[in-house]
DNA sequence: TATTAAAAAGCAACAATGTTGCAAAATCTT
DNA sequence: AAGATTTTGCAACATTGTTGCTTTTTAATA
């Protein structure tokens, strides 16, 4: 499957622009994930805040992108892995988020584990998050 | 050990204050988690709205509550258990957020599961969010 | 390649959320 | 009850997120 920028776009049917083009770039360039500050940091020189926002959202629509909750309010968003359709994903992954250098991983590898829910309850998705000292900064 | 309102603030050496104790009975007063946002609701005629943060942010730093994270930037909280020392929080549960009536609980029987995390990564703390649906929605 | 319809970006204005400093009021200590 | 301390409320501000509309860019088609 071609990976390119313009193809990964191209293939959500999404119009090739140069903001799209150049905040997919970061999310590339990069193994962690972004807060949208980070993003607009990087981009919202160029671009405005509400392209920055549209731009995410389309992406998480997508599927291209995912968003991974904080306890501290501020959105971080990850590559999907191929398989995540529009509207349906798949991020059975582990996410980790460092306290020191407070970068926030996708443990692809690291599968959510099975988990006994009270009586009553069902669940279609369950969000893992581990807070610790990642492979960098130990 | 004494549950009454004003206990709970004086165990954890807090001068007993109405706010403090209308926003302490709002969790009290019910199972799930509180959203900032809902507090503020429910107490906030009453209150100013910095003094619903600055409460929260005590009872947060005192161990009387804990933080939920969720994945829509609307920081949740909830009553901690008993052993919450100052400081040190030992929320060692599950949550579940239901997508139908939108209500957090901890599940405090549910305890978070161990994970094999890959060579390099050490994790002080593990946050288990499921979603779906609960026991009074199914 | 030029034309045109559709989509996206930029702008402005606004709404919501969170923070800070300081004076007034309430609480705690003795 | 009086004074020291803590908390509250207020005002002003910063940050973050949203919406409507116009201009610009992209993509489709001739």
């Amino acid at each position: 499957m071609a990976t390119g920028i313009k193809d990964i776009l191209k293939r959500n049917s999404l119009s090739v622009t140069e903001s799209r083009e150049k905040i997919l770039s970061l999310f590339l360039d990069q193994s962690g994930a972004l807060a949208h500050g980070d993003i607009e940091k990087k981009a919202g020189e160029k671009f405005d805040r509400v392209t920055v926002y549209r731009t995410l959202q389309t992406f998480v629509e997508k599927g291209i992108i995912h968003t991974i909750p904080t306890a501290d309010n501020s959105i971080r968003y990850a590559l999907c892995k191929d398989d995540c359709k529009e509207g349906h994903h798949h991020d059975h992954h582990v996410h980790f988020v460092c306290t020191q250098c407070n970068v926030t991983y996708c443990l692809d590898d690291v599968v959510t584990p099975e988990l006994k829910l009270p009586k009553g309850y069902t669940s279609s998705h369950i969000e893992v998050v581990a807070e610790g000292i990642c492979k960098n900064c130990k």
